[in-house]
Formats: structure tokens, C-alpha cells, sequence
RNA sequence: UGGGGCGUCGCCAAGUGGCAAGGCAGCGGGUUUUGAUCCCGCCAUUCGGAGGUUCGAAUCCUCCCGCCCCAGCCA
């Protein structure tokens, strides 16, 4: 069930620039901040980034993007691990963090002091945000602009000593306050933060932005290609930027593709908060989440939701994915992979008025595969079927028991109803069935053949469960879009049902799958 | 109305001057011990629009229209 790599305009790409010898060997990476859980957004980056490694015999680097100590924790850095090893990646070497970068990130900004393309700038930040201009007009230089090497240096050390307080000081590059590129307009590299960091701890008192850490971050690991979405292309100019004025080791290269989105659901962070904290949904895990936990515990196997990925393509055209081919491709891995199981949502109880003893069934597993081998089922006079699979009466169109014809039991004997027991509100109670085969698997002897199989249980053996059925979490097709996100929740995205019989084999089964009537 | 992007079938998406791939969805039909799967067939004379260049344009040029991103000391 592998998908054929297609092309796009990234495989295009670095094939030119391995055959060029721009580059030697591919070397990308996956940057998550560690500020969160993963989701299917991620699972795209992912996919793209150690996808297009494997596929060019190059390497993917894990590298926690942890510049902003505020925001990020452990537990985080532990589950974006083990959802990308869930995904089936492994990423070349030991994980790396922006924060191992810290020292030389610092010197690198002296560095640019000394050139007099960076100085302490003592504006607040409302003070900044009014200097910076808007889009239509430029910006005002800062009054510290031409703050003399010296001073700056000075400034940019004490800094570093945690002398000053939050918001007192920050380092700016020197470009151009009337670019029209608004992150050209002295961009902020350092700012102070008197927090504690879940690696560094307590070492640093000023933490790097993001524009002046990444391309550094990839010159440092020697990044030949740094993939990301397109709202970092306006970054670009200013990533290339440092790559130019700084005595780095290695040129990387940004290119921006399409985030993915994905119709009937969200993966904006806050807007998932909101459902876990609202307790719209139980927990960040929750199987109607598109966060790589809940899609693991809805039973979506990673190789689906890698094929989904690479069927759903790469470009640089803004668009939403329909939720049918995530769950197509869904289906398609678990009909290979499932080995299939049977259960009743309502049971209805079945009486064989004519079997002379109960039959030990050799079931299989797995209606096209051998190698899934079969289960031993016993099947006695006293049985479930679902009350969805009966009916007294009932046109051509139902496939399922009905008086006085036959229907096959899955992996066992064909039945014929007789009657039913009806209780005081007419609801049918209990079915008297006989037997017509004798043999399982067989045809009746009369030729005339069942239309419909059904899923039944051993009253015997059978053991009682509580089933929750998933559906989308939204009603509408793009929930991100609507102004009140919790009026387009689809009140039925979980049904329980307490009580469904599930065959014995059953019991201790994890999110492997069966399958349903 | 500043800058940067994007517009190919209902949804994704290949295509980069030579005569519109594929997947998903949908619609017909067949097989079937899951109304599943599987199999067969159908589904863009047309590429946001209008001009132009060319023997020839989704691909090149011009103008127009629409959508997305940017004014965090977030990433």
C-alpha cells in the first residue's frame, strides 16, 4: 500500500540541485517549537521533510525550534518524539535544539554589532510598533539607531547579565525602516525574558527570535534545504540576510510549500485548546482530534496517514484537503491490516429451535488474506444478532433476516425466522430460527441461497461492551472559517453504545481493528 | 490604495510551447460468506477572465478579476 512519489515542485527542485551539485547530499529538517502536540498539519511537514530525505538517500534532522522559553515544556519535547517514531520516522542523529545554539547565536550578534548592522534599541514595544510604520507607510529610524559600537556592546552584554528588566531593551538588526518588507524594518534578534528554560534553565536571561535563530540554526546543522509553509515567505529576504552577514559554516536555502488543511476539522492551536478546555472533547488525545495522539487512538494507522500525505501532493496553492481521502486512505490500510471480529450493537436475542448440538466454527480472520489464520468460535441454539438485522417484514432491498427467509450467519450457518416474540410496545424480543445448513459455509441443499450475511455472538460466550462510535467532530466543511466555532460541532461526534456483546477474542484488543456490521 | 504569493474537473494535483496524468468524491454495471473489498466503464474540446505573440499556448507577453500572507519584544 505504498503510494508511487509523485512529482512536485520540491522533488523538482532538489533533483536540479543535486544534479548541479548546488548541493552533495539532501540534509532537511522538522523544526516544531515544542509548544504543543502535533497534528495533522505537522504529519504534512513531516512527511514532506523525512519523505523527501529518504527518497534522495539524504537525512532528516529532529530539531526543537525552543526559542521562546515561555511557551514550551518537556512534555511536549517527549510527545512530539514519540509521535514522529509513531509515524514511522527516525530522524538522523540525536534530536537538536535551537537553545545547544545559544552561545554562538550570541557571538554571532556581537559579530553584527561590530559591523554596525545591530544595536540595543531602548524603544518599548508600543514605542517600536509606532516607529515601525504600516503597510502602506514606512517606518521612522529608532532614535538608539546610531548608538555607537561600544555602547551597544555594552548594552547587549549587560543584557546577557540580566541587568535590565523585560521590555527594557532589545537588540535590532540595521536594515532598512522603509522597506516594504515590514520584516526589514530592524527586526528584532534579542529580547529579554527572565524565565526559566526547560534546557538552559536559568543561563539565559535574553532569548534569540525566531528570524534570527532558523537559518542559523540550519547554516549550524548544515541544512541544504529548510522546507516550511508559506507564511515564512516574506521571512525569506531576512533569512538570507544572516545567512549573508554572518561568518556562518554552510548556505541553507528556504522554500515555503502549503499548509495543509483538512476539511470537517481545525488545527489552529488555539482553536483545539478551546475544544479540550471547553471539554467539547475529552482530552488532547481524544479520537475525534486531528492531533497525531487522537489519530493513533482513533485506530488510523500511521502508514494511512503517511499515504494521505503524499496522495494529497505538495504546491504552493492555499488549499483544504477533503477529510474523505484522509479516511479513504484510512480504510484502504485496514482492509489489508485488520484481522476482522464480529459484535451486535443492540443484541436481539436468536433462538436455533433445530440445532442438535453447538458447533465448534473454524472462523477466519481476514476474508482475502490466509495469512490473518482463523479463530475458533462456538456457536450454540442461543444467540445475538442485531436488532438492525431483523425485521417481520421487509422489501427487496434488505439483505437481513426477516420471517420466513434466510439470511447466513458470518462464518457459520445459514437461518431461516420463523417467529418472534413481541413484547407489550410491540418491540421484537426474541427470533425463532432454524437452522437450513448443517455444515458451515455451505449452501442450503434446496438451492435457495441467502442474500444477506449478518454479524452474530454466542449467548454463551459472549461479552457484554460499551462501543464508542466516532463521527466528525464538525458539521461544516470548513469549521475554521465560522465566527462561532462551538455552534459547528456536531452534537453526535461520539455515540456510546452500552449495550453491544462482543465475541470473547475481543476483550483485550487495543485500537487494532474489527469490523462492524 | 505598500510588499509577497496563489488561481488546472465537486476536493486535492501533475503538466514548464506540441495538442489536459492520477487520486478522492460521484454515477453506471459485474463478482462477493462484510450492503465491505475487488473488477469494468463514465466523469475538464478545456486550464480565473480578456486581448496578444506563435504553424501551435494551461505553459510566453499585456491588462483585468478573485483569494491568501505580512504592521508580535510568537513561531
Amino acid at each position: 500500500m505504498s503510494v508511487e512519489p509523485r512529482s512536485n515542485f520540491l522533488r523538482t527542485q532538489i533533483q536540479a540541485d543535486l544534479e548541479s551539485a548546488r548541493v552533495s547530499a539532501l540534509v532537511t529538517r522538522f523544526p516544531p517549537e515544542p509548544n504543543g502536540y502535533l497534528h495533522l498539519g505537522h504529519a504534512k511537514s513531516i512527511s514532506v521533510n523525512f519523505g523527501l530525505a529518504e527518497q534522495f538517500g539524504g537525512h532528516c534532522h529532529l530539531r526543537f525550534d525552543d526559542t521562546n522559553p515561555e511557551k514550551e515544556s518537556q512534555e511536549f519535547i517527549d510527545s512530539i518524539q514519540e509521535d514522529v517514531r509513531w509515524l514511522g520516522y527516525q530522524w538522523q542523529g540525536e534530536v537538536r535544539y535551537a537553545s545547544a545554539y545559544f552561545n554562538q547565536l550570541y557571538e554571532w550578534a556581537m559579530y553584527l554589532i561590530d559591523q554596525r548592522l545591530a544595536y540595543v534599541c531602548d524603544l518599548s514595544a508600543e514605542e517600536a510598533r509606532d516607529y515601525r510604520g504600516t503597510l502602506t507607510e514606512p517606518g521612522r529610524n529608532s532614535p538608539f539607531r546610531e548608538r555607537s559600537v561600544d555602547e551597544s556592546r555594552d548594552l547587549f552584554a549587560r543584557m546577557r547579565q540580566g541587568e535590565f528588566a523585560e521590555g527594557a531593551r532589545v537588540l535590532r538588526a540595521k536594515i532598512d525602516m522603509g522597506a516594504a518588507n515590514m520584516n526589514l524594518r530592524d527586526p528584532i534578534l534579542y529580547r529579554i525574558r527572565h524565565a526559566s528554560h526547560h534546557q538552559t534553565g536559568t543561563e539565559w536571561p535574553i532569548y534569540p527570535t525566531y528570524d534570527f535563530a532558523h537559518g542559523q540554526e540550519d547554516a549550524i546543522e548544515g541544512i541544504t534545504h529548510s522546507i516550511c509553509t508559506l507564511e515564512f515567505e516574506d521571512h525569506r529576504p531576512l533569512y538570507e540576510w544572516f545567512v549573508e552577514h554572518l561568518p556562518v559554516p554552510h548556505t541553507p536555502r528556504q522554500i515555503e510549500f502549503a499548509r495543509l488543511n483538512t476539511s470537517y476539522t481545525i488545527t489552529s492551536k488555539r482553536k483545539l485548546k478551546q475544544l479540550v478546555d471547553e471539554e467539547v472533547v475529552i482530552g488532547w488525545d481524544d479520537p475525534r482530534l486531528p492531533t497525531i495522539a487522537g489519530l493513533r487512538r482513533r485506530g488510523y494507522p500511521a502508514a494511512a496517514i503517511r499515504h494521505f500525505c503524499e496522495e494529497v501532493g505538495t504546491s504552493r496553492s492555499d488549499s483544504t484537503a477533503d477529510v474523505a481521502m484522509l479516511e479513504s486512505a484510512v480504510r484502504d490500510h485496514l482492509n489489508q491490516s485488520a484481522p476482522r471480529r464480529m459484535c451486535v450493537m443492540k443484541p436481539l436475542r436468536v433462538t436455533l429451535t433445530n440445532l442438535p448440538d453447538t458447533l465448534l466454527l473454524d472462523v477466519r480472520n481476514h476474508p482475502a488474506d490466509l495469512d490473518f489464520g482463523s479463530r475458533q468460535l462456538s456457536m450454540g441454539a442461543e444467540l445475538f444478532i442485531d436488532q438492525d438485522d431483523f425485521r417481520e417484514e421487509a422489501n427487496k432491498h434488505f439483505k437481513r433476516l426477516v420471517l420466513g427467509k434466510r439470511v447466513r450467519l458470518r462464518g457459520g450457518l445459514v437461518i431461516e425466522a420463523d417467529r418472534c416474540d413481541k413484547d407489550a410496545e410491540g418491540e421484537v424480543t426474541q427470533v425463532f430460527a432454524r437452522c437450513v445448513t448443517s455444515v458451515p459455509g455451505a449452501d442450503p441443499e434446496d438451492g435457495l441461497k441467502p442474500k444477506g450475511v449478518i454479524h452474530w455472538v454466542s449467548a454463551d460466550e459472549a461479552v457484554p461492551a460499551t462501543i464508542r462510535r466516532y463521527d466528525r467532530l464538525f458539521g461544516v466543511p470548513e469549521p475554521a472559517r465560522e465566527q462561532d466555532l462551538m455552534a459547528a460541532v456536531n452534537p453526535h461526534s461520539l455515540i456510546v453504545i452500552d449495550t453491544a456483546m462482543i465475541e470473547p477474542g475481543l476483550v483485550n484488543a487495543t485500537p487494532e481493528a474489527g469490523v462492524s456490521v
